[in-house]
DNA sequence: TTTTCTTGATTGACGAGTCAATAAAGAACG
DNA sequence: CGTTCTTTATTGACTCGTCAATCAAGAAAA
């Protein structure tokens, strides 16, 4: 059985069973032996290439947000104008993808575990500060020096209405709309 | 020893020392017996008068729900005006009482056991049902029809912003400003 | 035969919930 | 007023289960 090469396999189906496992309980609160079942292994295994359970997890928040960032990136690119990349950036946050439920389970766990783990809070940063410039990067042709202000309000309405949505299907009707509601009330009375 | 009437006071000294518990560890997995040793009893009393651990969260989530909600009553008896009755929720909001470690990881575990429980998810509906319709009732007055929509982003902001204060301090210097800066635009541009 | 891959078995710890037993405060009763 | 009964308060000990992490050992490639 031993193929060789054997390392990034397993740790691909561990991530994604990881995340499975996650989104089936709905919180931090899955076993290792679980995890390592639902990805055809041993417990044993996943400690191997993992090293423990916190490990594991970080992992599968990387993914996550790496999913995301390839997202925002494809639709940066179909995108031209800056008002057309804002509008993909906030489209893409409210992407189908993103409200799957185990993606769900692990943006609520990844927040709750960024209060006490390090690598966890440093991860959530990184994503807060890409999305901040890039949104601050096509603000500011359109309203300037308030371009960082307005940033701070699109991103936390993004956060906020997420949040909503993934745990209430209320105001499905289109979060996005309403950011870019938001947003065009702001380039309205921004211009006076 | 016994003295009659107990039940109250070990109710209300257990759901603090939850609360405390729940900030100290970060997560809801905390232990019935810490729980318990923190209000200065044996698990099995905790037990007696809670029947079970979810249960013991739950009447720490209510408790935090219930001061929050007076909080709010408190501030909108201060304020008259419509005007200064939205600004007296938007400040509630994020009263330094709500950044309190322990209140802010009751909110986020409260968030995830929303996805599972639907107690935790009833409770969070009602929360959301009481902000929108506060604000709806103070925005109509302003906006009219379009009320309800302002008052999703408006809610949507305070969560959102309240997220982000509460993982990194960042945009700390105000929050509250923010979410009012941008119900301002939503004045403005609504008023063309 | 050395390296890579893999697991069953084991260890050591912890935790939720139950239970039987103790203790006191009041109620009923003679 | 004593005495007995009942209800409330309280805990230590125990059960039963779970789980993270380790380890020794086997199997297959190179």
């Amino acid at each position: 059985m031993p193929k060789l090469g054997m390392e990034p396999i397993r740790r691909a189906a561990l991530v994604k069973a990881t995340i499975d496992e996650i989104g089936a309980v709905g919180s931090l609160d899955v076993t290792v032996g679980k995890i390592a079942k639902r990805a055809g292994m041993s417990s044993a295994l996943a400690h191997h290439y993992f090293g423990g359970k916190e490990q594991i997890f970080l992992a599968a928040m990387r993914h996550t947000l790496s999913l995301y960032k390839a997202e925002v990136l494809g639709a940066l690119g179909r995108a031209s104008g800056h008002r057309a990349r804002l509008e993909a950036i906030v489209q893409t946050s409210f992407t189908s993808s993103n409200f799957r439920p185990e993606v769900i389970a692990v943006w609520l766990n990844f927040y709750v575990l960024a209060q006490t783990s390090a690598d966890a809070d440093q991860l959530l940063r990184i994503y807060q500060r890409r999305l901040h410039s890039n949104l601050v990067h096509d603000l500011r042709p359109l309203v300037g020096a308030r371009a960082v202000d307005v940033a701070i309000r699109v991103a936390g309405l993004i956060d906020g209405l997420y949040l909503r949505q993934a745990l209430t299907g209320v105001g499905s009707d289109d979060a996005a709309a309403h950011v870019l509601a938001s947003l065009k009330a702001e380039l309205k009375a921004g211009a006076q």
